[in-house]
DNA sequence: TTTTATTTTCAATATCTTTTGAAAGTTTAA
DNA sequence: TTAAACTTTCAAAAGATATTGAAAATAAAA
């Protein structure tokens, strides 16, 4: 396959794939466009190259700076600003586990919290059923809060590692 | 919080909750309320507490079984079919996990054999930053998903005692 | 300063997803 | 059988989300 044709494809498999890690189409294109990129891009290069509007390139590299995939670069003699993407494909899944557990898993936990008292007999089975499901989805929670904790804290070669030890 | 109450607002969180995994806000909300009912409830039960139509309920009940997440039951001297919500929560995180490698990881996988090889010369940069983008997620994802496999063959006391002696 | 290049904003529009509800289909009981 | 109870389907409508593009804002150069 030509190197055109294979990047092509990329971008728009990268595309659907981050739809479903709450990075939407556009925003997960454009990422997958700065990662195969071997020198940074303007803004009008992200427009020509992926056929979409200023305005949509801007919101979306904004956010994506926001998460840290994407930084900011300055050309000397260029009055545009330049784009590059995060390469390091562990650090990629260590930003989007961390943004995606401050946005769903920290407001779970809290939400729980505030839901896990209830009023009433605890022999009613009504009652029993309720909060025993809560306490259960909470212990969970709590679980899969410290696992990603570490997993974002890890670095590759440890988890690597420590996955193989368990693993095989 | 009074009974009632408590379960409306489960049911609300774990409907946006829900929508970052992958399952559509009404198909997690019946989850949370066969979840939290004691008892199987018929679809006319969902329509009525959930306030959504019979078109709706169905087709959200056929794929929270699909999903398994849901069972049908037969109640002797109904005529009508009930369900229930699977209740233990590490099941219903392994079947997500599970459904969620089968629709993104494995795709992926078979997409990135796909595009490995690209024509052209070894040490043209722009190449050889795609081959290594591409090479550095193909290994990301094999490792991710060896990893979903034995998360979703373990059972929830290895998991947690695994996951406690290395992340204390 | 004024002019020009570039970035940002956001209301309007387009697109994609979900929901409805009534009709068709199916199953059970009489 | 036929009738009643119940489930399924799916085209149309509603609702949610993403995109455009032109105007406003900002920054750099003349």
């Amino acid at each position: 396959m030509k190197l055109d044709e294979a990047k092509k494809q990329f971008i728009a498999a990268w595309g659907s794939f981050g739809s479903n890690w709450g990075i939407n189409r556009t925003m997960a294109q454009i990422h997958a466009l700065l990662l195969v990129s071997h020198e940074p891009l303007s803004a009008d290069d992200v427009m020509e190259q992926l056929a979409i509007s200023r305005g949509n390139v801007n919101m979306n590299l904004r956010e994506l700076i926001d998460w840290t995939l994407v930084d900011r670069v300055i050309i000397t003699g260029e009055r545009k600003e330049f784009f590059t993407g995060e390469k390091d494909i562990w650090k990629v899944a260590r930003i989007i586990v961390k943004e995606r557990k401050k946005r769903e898993l920290e407001p779970m936990l809290k939400f729980l919290e505030s839901v896990s008292e209830v009023q009433g007999d605890k022999n009613d089975k009504a009652v029993k059923t309720f909060t025993e499901a809560i306490e259960n989805i909470k212990k969970f929670s709590l679980q899969a809060d410290k696992t990603l904790d570490t997993i974002i804290k890890a670095d590759e070669n440890w988890f690597v590692g420590t996955m193989l030890k368990l693993f095989k």
